[in-house]
DNA sequence: TCATCAATCAAACGATTGTTTTAATCATAC
DNA sequence: GTATGATTAAAACAATCGTTTGATTGATGA
């Protein structure tokens, strides 16, 4: 509810728009979120996205252009610090897990800004079929995908490369699961109330970097004692 | 192309409709799958999903329906094969997972009759918002879910209820991203070209075997030595 | 041979989609 | 005060959406 005489800066018309949008497609979708919707919630004209963005599409790659730079800048900034503390020495396994998927998490407990609604969209896109959205997603990933890779073939000489791309992409996964939490969760345990969000890094460094540091297939039977694990941490 | 004069059975127009919804359904989603897409790759008429089905809802349902349920009897039915082995102990948590993990990655492996087109898409609608698909995949998986988490909860007896479920969580996640699979993983490493499904198995097997047994968070650092686990196998 | 009925077809339905147009409105600088 | 340029507003655009209609087809059994 605005006044209608009370004018807005440009600026101001154009992120709420940008948060209205984001919120609605976590809920419904790119897809089924109509700009009628968008403008609706964002208290603006239907004609305001066209003029502000140019189309639906380019301001769906806003939303997340705005939120993942960050994201992304922050992570890389995580494994600097990593890096001038190890001195040259190859890190921690742990250390680079945290730094890659720890700031992912922060940035999801982030309700106040509305980094966790963008993480629950983040997480989903993944998987999601729409073209454009998702090479738009591979450019801007990467340049950290690279890094905290070659981070982590450096820390784990012995594990084959193949593998480790592999088990990255595992935990892409359940971090994606993580984000999307409660509500999938419920889809399980109807019962399930733990609204704990500072209990969910540690429960998901644990998990992910158990699976990271397994024995490899092939080597022991995975059923029946993990010996010889090639990983350290 | 289809000679006009030849007339289907009723039910082959049916499945083929089916088939043509599930691929279009993984390629573009179920919104921007139109009904004209799906009658026009099964070679029907328009008209022909609103006379099977009776809507574009109803058919989404029935395409999951087909798939899903024989997907949770193959689980449950490895589960009970397990459990009559054990006769009456409780079994290896890596039994468990095998049964319900191995069994959907079994499906996914089968290219031939669309089980794998159709484990993409399942995989990616956990985390979908669209509504009622949601709660019919909560229906359809509640028996399965139940009866595997309390196996769990037998096999990891000192570990609380509220951390399986959420490792349990965490680990649909990674065998979602596993089934997605080379396309999501190109995302991050264009050069990728490991088309070998047969490995994929033992690959995530391993991974959600060491999530699973990881050290509870909170006992040990994660991050620096995983002594006193107290899950086991 | 004819009635029956499930299945298919072309065509159109109203509703809604993203986008565009044209005019009105505001703040600002001269 | 007035011209300028950016923003907002209401209305309409063609296109496409899921769905429905009414006629036609062809196999089946009496």
């Amino acid at each position: 509810m605005r006044a209608p005489t009370e004018r807005q800066s440009a600026s101001e018309t154009r992120d709420r728009i940008l948060d209205a949008a984001e919120a609605l497609f976590v809920e419904h979708g790119f897809e089924a979120t109509t700009m009628r919707m968008i403008t609706s919630r964002a208290d603006a004209n239907i004609a305001a996205v066209n003029y502000h963005f140019g189309s639906k599409d380019a301001l769906i790659q806003e939303v997340f252009k705005r939120r993942l730079t960050e994201l992304n800048r922050r992570r890389l900034a995580a494994l600097d610090r990593q890096e001038a503390e190890a001195g040259g020495a190859p890190l921690k396994p742990s250390r680079i897990v945290e730094a890659f998927f720890g700031t992912a998490l922060e940035m999801a407990a982030d309700t106040a800004h509305g980094g966790h609604t963008f993480m629950r969209l983040l997480g989903r896109t993944y998987t999601e079929p729409n073209g454009f959205v998702r090479q738009f997603l591979a450019e801007e990933y990467a340049e950290a995908v690279e890094r905290f890779l070659a981070a982590l073939y450096r820390a784990l000489p012995d594990v084959p490369r193949e593998e480790i791309l592999w088990r990255f992409h595992f935990m892409m996964g359940a971090m994606s699961y993580a984000i999307a939490g409660t509500d999938a969760l419920q889809l399980f345990a109807g019962k399930f109330d733990d609204a704990a969000p500072e209990r969910l890094l540690p429960r998901l460094m644990s998990f992910l970097l158990g699976g990271l540091r397994a024995p490899l297939p092939g080597q022991g039977v995975p059923g029946e004692n993990g010996r010889g694990a090639p990983t350290r941490q």
